[in-house]
RNA sequence: GCGGGAGUAGCUCAGUUGGUAGAGCGUCAGCCUUCCAAGCUGAACGUCGCCGGUUCGAACCCGGUCUCCCGCUCCA
């Protein structure tokens, strides 16, 4: 493969073409941050799914065992995305994004709408509670004079204020929202050097608000999920009582998400509307830091397993400025990263897996009056009859969080393949076990009862593997144009019927990164699809 | 949110000083075709992103808006 970068534009051509991905709602005008998956990207991403869902939860880590030496233990949960709206408080993704904030274009700084003030002359402040008309003006002498912008307590405060005693003399204090929109123009931000930096006021939560039953008050708001991840906090107590698991052990659930996010970008990269494949992973606050190892390595190696490339991978540890609220006092998180072609030569986020603490549950026992706590029989002193005292606690959390879509963007990027050489310039690369499409029967020519062995071939095929993708049958058109078909849509093998198979039953088998054939007899030819596929 | 660029057929793009649209590829049908987008014949597909304005007349000029791409910003 060469290592010139790819285009962004032919992949998201190609997508297009091949009906992997679509804009949302594009008849009408297309709508921000939304995509829809066509009829090969739908089934593209149940693959990665199931990929994701076999390996996670049917069979944890392909069978791998865990740091303890033992097998890892996870159960699967399904929760909805309308939560109580409680669930967001606790975790704090309510808590301080719900109030406008404004910023400054200037320094960057970003402050509490309501808590910002501004120094004035002390004739102006009726002037600005009267909410004067367009166009008022101050006194003559006053025209052009910033008004000086502080928020309480902070260094910016004295500064600002002796400005202003310079030139105003004796100051009042006006509440920023005071203060009519004619005017910010002559605000004066903290720490800036001009005027009129502050943007206007905006709420910045970024959870989308719906409202439950047909009345629609505003008692009756509730949130779409920003993750799932809560799901599988709220429910813990509920998996702990009704499933028999012991800590360490993990919970799965894959789902969509919300997050209004201010710039939806490169393609499906940011999404408004996207979906996660997500673990919450539970051990003894003492094993934390291993399991924190270990699944940040499993996690690097899934991803190389579903076809992208190792060097097109990295790991990226946090620093410690950089960590969320609820990682701050733990063992750290870790980005699994690939080189997006318009990332490159950076790197964009595929996988978080954080050391989340306690936090999470710690925050729903204080919100829910629930106790949370984990009984933990196998440890604590060992007692004469032999059995332990057992130990009370809140497990840690180490959460692998993947995106999806994200994942599917990384797998069609780096399956995107350009050959001048081959007939079919433009190909996707995509592993086996994610391709829609996993097999075509084509009779070489469409007549003498070709096409009917390649139809019993194709029936035989898709008896047996429908579940895992689509298998084609196509007469039409010359053989290189369906070979080049397959290729763009990803196809890794396509089963020839020609002049010999009507003579001795075999077909050639093609395959779609090398071009080059083999012979197989017909009957053979599900045993070694199977065997390709790994099924 | 700010700045830049772009929206014409499924894709890639033409489109003259303003006169209600074309090409290549693809798709579909028929013929042909014994291994890599071959050929022949025919067909379908466009309110020129959307709304408004100017004009006798707008894909083209003007305004607004939506969407995508790029650079900042944002991403708890």
């Amino acid at each position: 493969m060469s290592d010139s970068p790819k285009s962004m534009d032919k992949i998201m051509a190609l997508c297009k073409r091949r009906g992997f991905i679509y804009q949302a709602s594009e008849i009408y005008g297309g709508i921000n941050g939304f995509w829809d998956y066509g009829p090969l990207g739908a089934q593209l991403k149940r693959n990665l799914r199931d990929a994701w869902w076999e390996d996670t939860v049917m069979r944890p880590c392909g069978g791998q065992r865990g740091p303890d030496g033992q097998p890892v233990r996870m159960v699967p949960l399904d929760s909805t995305i309308i939560q109580h709206p409680k669930v967001w408080e606790a975790s704090g993704h309510v808590a301080s994004f719900n109030d406008p904030m404004i910023d400054c274009r200037e320094t960057k700084a970003r402050y509490r709408y309501d808590h910002v003030s501004v120094y004035v002359p002390t004739w102006a402040p009726g002037l600005f509670a009267s909410a004067p008309a367009e166009g008022t003006r101050l006194s003559p002498t006053d025209e052009g004079k910033p008004f000086f912008a502080f928020v309480g307590d902070m260094p910016s405060e004295s500064k600002q204020k002796k400005k202003a005693e310079k030139i105003y003399g004796e100051l009042a204090i006006v509440p920023l929202p005071s203060v009519p929109k004619t005017l910010w123009g002559r605000v004066l931000a903290p720490d800036a050097e001009k005027v009129g930096s502050l943007t206007d006021p905006r709420a910045f939560n970024m959870m989308f608000k719906t409202y439950i039953g047909a009345t629609a008050t505003e008692d009756d708001v509730a949130y779409l999920r920003p993750e799932t991840a809560q799901g599988m906090f709220v429910q813990f107590k509920n998996v702990v009582d009704t499933t028999r698991v012991r800590v360490p052990f993990g919970i799965a659930q894959t789902g969509k998400a919300f997050r209004n996010e201010v710039t939806p970008r490169n393609f499906t990269f940011r999404s408004r509307e996207f979906e996660q494949m997500e673990i919450e992973f539970f051990c003894h606050p003492e094993k934390a830091r291993e399991w924190y190892a270990f699944w940040r390595d499993y996690r690097l190696s899934w991803w190389k397993a579903v076809g992208l490339d190792g060097k097109n991978l990295q790991l990226r540890e946090h620093d410690r400025d950089e960590l969320a609220h609820y990682a701050r006092d733990g063992a750290g998180t870790s980005d699994i990263e690939y080189r997006f072609p318009f990332t490159s030569p950076g790197f964009g986020e595929l996988e978080g897996v954080a050391h989340r603490t306690d936090f999470d549950l710690k925050q729903h026992q204080e919100f829910s009056k629930t106790k949370l706590e984990y009984f933990d029989s196998e440890r604590g002193e060992l007692l004469p009859n032999g059995s332990r005292k057992g130990e009370k606690y809140l497990p840690h959390v180490i959460e692998p969080s993947a995106g999806l879509d994200r994942g599917i963007l990384a797998v069609l990027c780096e399956a995107y393949t350009e050959d001048a050489s081959r007939p079919s310039p433009e190909l996707m690369r995509l592993a086996p076990r994610l391709a829609p499409i996993k097999a075509a029967v084509f009779p070489l020519v469409n007549k003498e009862g070709m096409p009917e062995v390649a139809e019993k071939i194709h029936a035989e095929l898709a008896k047996r593997f429908a579940k895992v993708g689509f298998i084609e049958v196509d007469a039409k058109a010359s053989i290189g144009k369906r070979y080049a078909r397959m290729d763009e849509a990803g196809c890794p093998y396509c089963f020839t019927v020609d002049g010999d198979t009507l003579k001795d039953q075999t077909v050639t088998v093609r395959d779609r990164d090398t071009g080059q054939q083999e012979r197989l007899a017909a009957d053979r030819v599900p045993a070694y699809l199977g065997d390709k596929l790994g099924l």
